[in-house]
DNA sequence: TTATTTGCGGCCTTATAAGACCCCAAAATG
DNA sequence: CATTTTGGGGTCTTATAAGGCCGCAAATAA
């Protein structure tokens, strides 16, 4: 089940991963090229309305050419 | 769907995971209750059974008094 | 102004994660 | 030996991620 706490912790996520993609100059359609996902499922992971997998983590960290580390480095959403 | 890519990549980061908990010295129960999570399901992906949401990761984050990124850094395994 | 690109949201199906519980076999402990 | 503790597989239900496609409105480019 996915709770209040939880839409704020994958809306902070989708935040971040928005500014990565911005900061790497990609439309919504280009990442989606560049990982195999579906650029309307990207826009839902940045607005927060999708709990990814691990393994669409992996894939998102390709398309940035970054660590798949990285997407997790930022500061947390208060509760 | 969960390719046999996949299968490798939940392998390798179930092995890190369950170094982490075992440098911890926590078992499967103990971290269980640390982050209420059942101890089973932990079984199960640190034996790459499974593939986990992110809001999981970040669960087992906490039972770890680890930051998130950690549970990504490690050496990728080879497909 | 017209054409293109971009960011979405909606909708469908199927695969599977989550959550909870049971129980056992082996290992560790008393 | 008897008794926890531990790892971990199986099963069931329900929630939801994945994957894919459609279309539109606003921004941008021609």
């Amino acid at each position: 089940m996915i709770t209040p706490a939880d839409k704020k912790i994958l809306k902070r996520f989708g935040e971040n991963l928005r500014k990565l993609r911005k900061d790497k100059g990609l439309s919504l359609r280009e990442m989606s090229y560049a990982c195999s996902i579906d650029n309307s499922k990207i826009a839902k992971i940045e607005k927060g309305m999708i709990n990814i997998t691990l393994t669409t983590l992996l894939q998102l960290a390709v398309a940035l050419e970054a660590q798949p580390a990285t997407l997790l480095e930022y500061e947390p959403a208060e509760l």
